[in-house]
DNA sequence: GGGTGTTATGACACCGGTTACCAAATCAAG
DNA sequence: CTTGATTTGGTAACCGGTGTCATAACACCC
């Protein structure tokens, strides 16, 4: 016969108890365990989906776990395994409209979790941040670290973290030195798309303001740009190729010294919208119209370029997307899955008004 | 006798040991207590600043903790205290800009502690995040939530949080039902300024974009904007007075609401910057030019306002440094101490070239 | 010099989970 | 029916701190 396999008898006002709502009285894993009339162990077992548990019991525990909302304590949890639930993001990226679409892509995916995200911002150029970053993986013990550029392409720093047994997932736009865990921005192939455009659109004269040297991202920029110019027969004139700073700043002074060259750009291809949006200013000092006397090409997107006048074409990059790749490939990574290690995505470029034909 | 508690006969070679500095052997409380010759609890009495320790003993268990480089672990006193050292940032502010100088006044306050920041952002308009931040402080158990516009503006969430016991600052613009613990920014004096800069340019048809009426911020603004025109003899002409998004788009619609009316306005003042950068669009559009044809006032002081052509004048308030105001605020909420609750910044305008006298 | 208060310190349980290890149950084979 | 391998569940220790409460140390005061 049925052996009646539990006899609630005692147990059954604990579980009518539904009384209050406002003060939960803190449901542990000792009382699910109670519920259930099993060990904490098995309710842990359950909770981790160990499947050392015979099917009729896990259907038990976890109905149970439900009707009482019952939600294992993370602070507990990262105490015994010496792992929080924390998902850390460093990132020195100087543009905030890149920084929040990444937090938000990277919270879309988190909030489905347990998992937090904590900040770890960092000042380019100053390499104090490897040591923070280091003191924050000892000391939280996240479960995980996302890099964006340009941290991201710090070797050191990765090496550091593999090193402490750190996981971690990079967005970067390169190959580096361990093509592995990352997401990838195809850099070549916007600005391949960038010069396609101006070339189609008849200008000859075609300048490009580039990052600074540092960026690894830049020269995947720079290639991709040329590799462009020489499908339409044309090739990348060093007189007419300036670097800047990513900053605004840059831009504008960039942008005046191309102005004062004895060859004349039609046209100008900017390493990331910032840096366009100065060479608009300059333009504009000078007297100049965009795009009658000058097409403008921009790179990321930012929500400014289709708020300034003229309206900017730029190349877009799904940066929110990224993010929640990322933050998918890490959860991945640590859930121990061996998945493809490489997520690729692929810029467009979007025509608005600052680029036209050539008079 | 002593009785000689622990006879850490074996354990000698331990404390010699300071060989590898690679993989640290994490130094725990209990490692500092037996090299102190104190037990667990003092040491744990030492962290916490006890004032019931002997100097004598405070100082020697303290430079054992600085040679060792021991940090205690955030997870297990967590745990312990059930309190975790995390610090929530509620927001649902659309401008990334606001977004980021506000995470960055935060952290640069927290990371001179142990405490680490945690998002989480809010979609304006869906009223779930409550429920969210709800779970939030439930199961991670934060030391203290900043909420910023406009979730630091709903009184419910905020009444919530009192019941469950949970620590915050709120970072508004207008008294709220518990005006404490709060940073506040003048914004009727910062809108006030605007309207004392237009009416001194000479204008005197001045027209108003606004913030949507669900913000409270936003009543603040309107009425000290119409107080600096009273100062100068003048009055808010509900005519020239309509209502926007805060959004960009909203921004390009009512000025070209402002600009299909019967009374031109030679000027403008927007309730952000966003919606300044619309009407920036929608004047350009119509042919006319800022500041000779009309001039614009914004509020925020986004970076984006003086990348523009020409450079906006606008209201600048310093975010940055209100988040580390918030952040200070709560350290000190938590620390128990009886402090000055409110803590007020005064906006103030940044003359630039999108104002001019009137012809 | 023996009460009497402080003040400083320690012992020990506990926070809420997990891991290591062992016992019981189940099942196949001998 | 016993033995051995394989599941499945339980117990105790532990993760690294803090809380409570008892106790030791050190004044101070007749």
């Amino acid at each position: 016969m049925s052996t009646n396999s539990k006899s609630d008898d005692t147990e059954a006002p604990i579980l009518g108890a539904s009384d209050e709502t406002k003060d939960r009285p803190k449901v542990t894993i000792n009382d699910i365990a109670r519920m259930a009339n099993v060990s904490k162990k098995t309710v842990s077992r359950v909770i981790n989906e160990s499947p050392l548990v015979r099917e009729e019991t896990r259907e038990r525990v976890k109905a149970i776990i439900a009707r009482t909302g019952f939600a294992p304590d993370p602070q507990a949890r990262a105490l015994a395994m010496r792992k929080s639930f924390l998902v850390g993001m460093v990132y020195d990226n100087p543009s905030p409209q890149y920084v929040v679409s990444m937090q938000r892509g990277i919270l879309d995916v988190l909030n489905e979790t347990s998992f937090q995200l904590v900040l770890s911002p960092c000042e380019r150029g100053d390499k104090s941040y490897r040591q923070r970053v280091e003191s924050f993986v000892t000391q939280h013990k996240p479960t995980g670290l996302i890099l964006t550029p340009s941290v991201s392409e710090d070797d050191e720093l990765a090496k550091t973290l593999r090193k402490m047994d750190c996981d971690y997932v990079r967005i970067a736009s390169e190959e580096l030195d361990e093509p592995q865990r990352m997401i990838r921005s195809l850099d070549g192939e916007g600005a391949a798309q960038a010069a396609r455009h101006l070339a189609s659109l008849g200008h000859r004269q075609i300048a490009h303001i580039h990052g600074p040297n540092s960026f690894r991202s830049m020269h995947e920029r720079i290639d991709g740009f040329k590799r462009g110019l020489e499908e339409a027969g044309l090739s990348l004139d060093p007189d007419l190729t300036v670097e800047g700073a990513y900053t605004f700043e840059s831009g504008v002074t960039c942008m005046e010294k191309l102005l004062c060259g004895k060859k004349k750009p039609t046209a100008v291809f900017a390493g990331n919208d910032e840096m366009a949006m100065g060479a608009y200013l300059a333009v504009r000092r000078a007297g100049l119209n965009i795009p009658q006397d000058i097409s403008i090409v921009g790179y990321d997107d930012t929500p400014i370029s289709s708020r300034i006048w003229p309206p900017m074409t730029t190349v877009r990059h799904p940066i929110r997307k990224m993010g929640e790749a990322a933050a998918r490939l890490l959860l991945r990574t640590v859930g121990g899955g061996k998945t493809p290690d490489v997520e690729t995505f692929t810029p467009e470029i979007v025509v608005r008004e600052s680029t036209s034909h050539t008079k």
